[in-house]
DNA sequence: ACGGATTTGTCCGTATGTATC
DNA sequence: TGATACATACGGACAAATCCG
């Protein structure tokens, strides 16, 4: 005889409380462990019902901080329009494999000392980052840097419109921490090889290498979504 | 569900900040809590944003005193102001050679029936325009319908930053003039090559073909702008 | 020259959601 | 289901450096 299902009971007393709540005020819902004992049932059935909820878009909420009734509050910086709602993660790699490889190339010819000292710098940071939130800023502000060093403004900013929708898509590489923890001595490899190419002014190479680089985590991401799909299904 | 992290969010937000702040003068940013509390974030993140800013170059910060935008004032400032007039034009054929071929070999991969008839039809428009008014519409359409055939909206949406730029006033005078009567047997020319070779499934036709009309029409407006300066000189 | 106020730099504890057993 | 370890976010507390009166 299965049990009864304490969800659908969490689920229903979360919808009073926060149909209860004042409207419009960005209200913070009891922690999951204080829910779990005010429903008298266990922080599974609470988190199963806060899943659904989040789903239905009524509440988000962020770790280390708590609940948030309300939709999520957005990235109120779109100066383009919504593409990052209409782009899925493909387009985004397709985009940068083509355009990223190019602003290599430009960058190994025209990048200033400075930028490329820039570079070895951020490369430092970036090895020494610790947590995943340092690890994204620093790559993103390590592929801007050569984006920047290219010295074409237009470039910059559909780079920047590229980043932008990427970093929107950064919960793909984010969830994959774990796996690409093993390939975080690879990319800091191919970062390095990218960095040096730029430094002897070497285009081809530079282009070659990012576009490498670039492959490479395409390849895990694939890997990785593809892995979501199956256990999604199994 | 998108999850953001703060740091980006507050970089985000910080380079707009900069970006909106009086040229030239010294500014000094609000202290890190109150940026904090102005993003509705931590300390945390708005220090790890402030890092990659100081890594850029941007900004510069002194415990007790604060931080500031710019160089730091040690350094000699290199300013490379405002790109003039004429490198933008270099910048935009610069970006078009890059991209459109990209945006002609995937278009060769992805495009439907229905959009390449679309392409021929605006084929036989730019031949029957008369006045260049008309040329450089439909020259701009058949551009785009590439571009849309490509089946990436991220990339459209970088192709559409381009052809803003493109149509700028300034610019629409040389282009008109790089137009020549002469060169536009050669341009229906190899708009038809380019349309072709879609047509044909040929992705390596059909991007070389579109480097070469860019760089026929690069090459044209060169001339131009250095028959400028040198009039100019005289 | 001195001292209080302010700001960045640094560390740590608490609280929270996430994941696994 | 319950329990435990883990990653993250936020704020407080303190030090170091600076500024100002």
């Amino acid at each position: 005889m299965p049990s009864t299902d304490n969800s659908s009971l969490a689920l229903d007393r979360l919808r009073t409380l926060i149909r209860a709540l004042p409207q419009g005020a960005d209200a913070k819902l009891p922690t999951e462990r204080q829910l779990a004992d005010q429903f008298e049932t266990g922080r599974r059935s609470v988190r199963r019902a806060l899943e659904v909820l989040e789903a239905e878009g009524r509440i988000w909420r962020k770790q280390g901080s708590g609940t948030f009734v309300g939709p999520r509050p957005e990235n109120q910086r779109n100066p383009f329009g919504d593409i990052a709602a209409e782009t899925d993660f493909m387009e985004v790699m397709e985009v940068r494999l083509r355009i990223e490889p190019q602003l290599a190339q430009l960058a190994a010819l025209r990048a200033k000392p400075d930028a490329i000292s820039r570079m070895r710098e951020i490369l430092v940071r970036l090895d020494e980052s610790a947590d995943s939130d340092s690890r994204e800023l620093w790559d993103s502000a390590l592929h801007r840097q050569i984006a920047r060093s290219a010295g074409n403004t237009l470039f910059l900013a559909m780079f920047d419109l590229v980043d932008r929708v990427r970093q929107d898509e950064a919960w793909q590489s984010i969830r994959g921490r774990a796996r690409s923890a093993a390939y975080l001595a690879v990319y800091a490899e191919q970062h390095r090889t990218i960095v040096d190419a730029i430094g002897r002014r070497d285009p081809v190479k530079a282009g070659e290498e990012m576009r490498r680089h670039l492959m490479t985590l395409h390849d895990n991401l694939i890997r990785q979504t593809s892995m979501e799909s199956l256990s999604d299904v199994g």
